[in-house]
DNA sequence: CAACACACATACGCTTCGTATGTCAATTCA
DNA sequence: TGAATTGACATACGAAGCGTATGTGTGTTG
């Protein structure tokens, strides 16, 4: 074989640069990983940066799209193994939580993400777990469960303690231990949308 | 007068600098803005800037820490004024997101400081807001009024909810409806923490 | 009043981004 | 099939910004 079509070889570069500014992105933050550096190991120059991506901002887009997406992926299978959707809900959150804790997902996708790129809700990737926290919360108001809130409101409260916790727990010396307070606190609050108490 | 002591000149220029920093970092952000122009517009060069704050990220710091200082003043008074404890806490949380409206308070510490800085809790003024938080549920905790869960995470969990219920409402093109929305949502998570339903 | 210290300005080098230009292979079409 | 053209990527260039090293004048000290 060998013998690739030009659009594979350009799937295959663009895939080599995310790839490449995964790394650089999550270990040296966006402003300080060098373009030049970054196009290096993926044995390219910034031409081919520039010529699929635009320019750095739009290299991160992409980066921020590819990382949501399986964000998504991730929580939507973790959810639907729940019993419930009230459990869903929660499990959801938890593993939002988790997944934040992981380098890469809180460095590019939480920190310089909104900073360079602005509101999450206003991204490309429409940011996957937003909208399907919303759903799942659309679900339990039209069940009951939950009492009648605009559901775009909490799903947006919802992702954003999520959010501080994970960051919390990351920066804590015991992650554990913090973990497990984070994850009390979010069941409790989010108790607080149940229409009766549990 | 006009005779002033040296120790007095350094304040003001010091001053002077976060002042145009503030304006600077807040429009236009803090990777876009230039020290050339930040320190021109204070009346003064970059040497000044870098014998009185070290490097760029020294002066973020400072703005970021009068500005933290100033609203925790100013969620302290919105919190005094409430009836209750209970009633402070849920004031104190929405006159955070309220807060999180101006650009000032978005851009820099809500954004920018994250990214560039690091965690909110680790940066020396220690995030005011957090900390008064904190101490609020303590005493709630205390009264039995607020279930015993870790003080915090609630803060935690409780911020970053208002945190992303500001960032969507500066975003949304209606901001007085998602604003009512926003506080509807952060009433019914936080009454999950009481110990009994109202 | 002479010598020093310090707040700030000026000058320089280095890095980095974005663009403009060049090159070579793959596709197209007579 | 072979000449022309497109397009993916590399190379070269200019501009801007940060941090540091050095200069300068004023206030302080003995």
């Amino acid at each position: 074989m060998a013998a690739k079509k030009r659009s594979e070889m350009m799937e295959e570069t663009r895939a080599k640069l995310i790839a490449s500014a995964r790394k650089a992105f999550a270990e040296q933050g966006f402003a300080a990983a060098s373009m030049d550096d970054l196009t290096a190991e993926a044995g390219l120059t910034r031409g081919a940066l520039y010529h699929n991506f635009g320019d750095k901002r739009g290299l991160l887009q992409a980066v921020v799209d590819q990382l949501d997406t399986e964000m998504a992926q991730r929580a939507h299978a973790i959810g639907v193994r729940a019993g419930s959707d009230w459990d869903g809900l929660l499990a959801e959150g938890v593993a939002y939580i988790e997944m934040a804790l992981e380098p890469e997902v809180q460095r590019i996708v939480l920190l310089d993400g909104p900073a360079v790129l602005g509101d999450p809700s206003q991204w490309p990737s429409q940011n996957g777990c937003l909208q399907m926290t919303r759903q799942t919360v659309e679900r339990l108001i039209a069940q009951g469960v939950v009492r009648p809130i605009d559901p775009e409101a909490v799903a947006r409260l919802l992702n954003g303690a999520a959010l501080n916790a994970a960051l919390w727990v990351a920066a804590s010396p015991d992650p554990q231990d913090v973990l497990a307070k984070a994850v009390e606190a979010f069941r409790a609050l989010a108790e607080g949308l149940l229409a009766r108490r549990p």
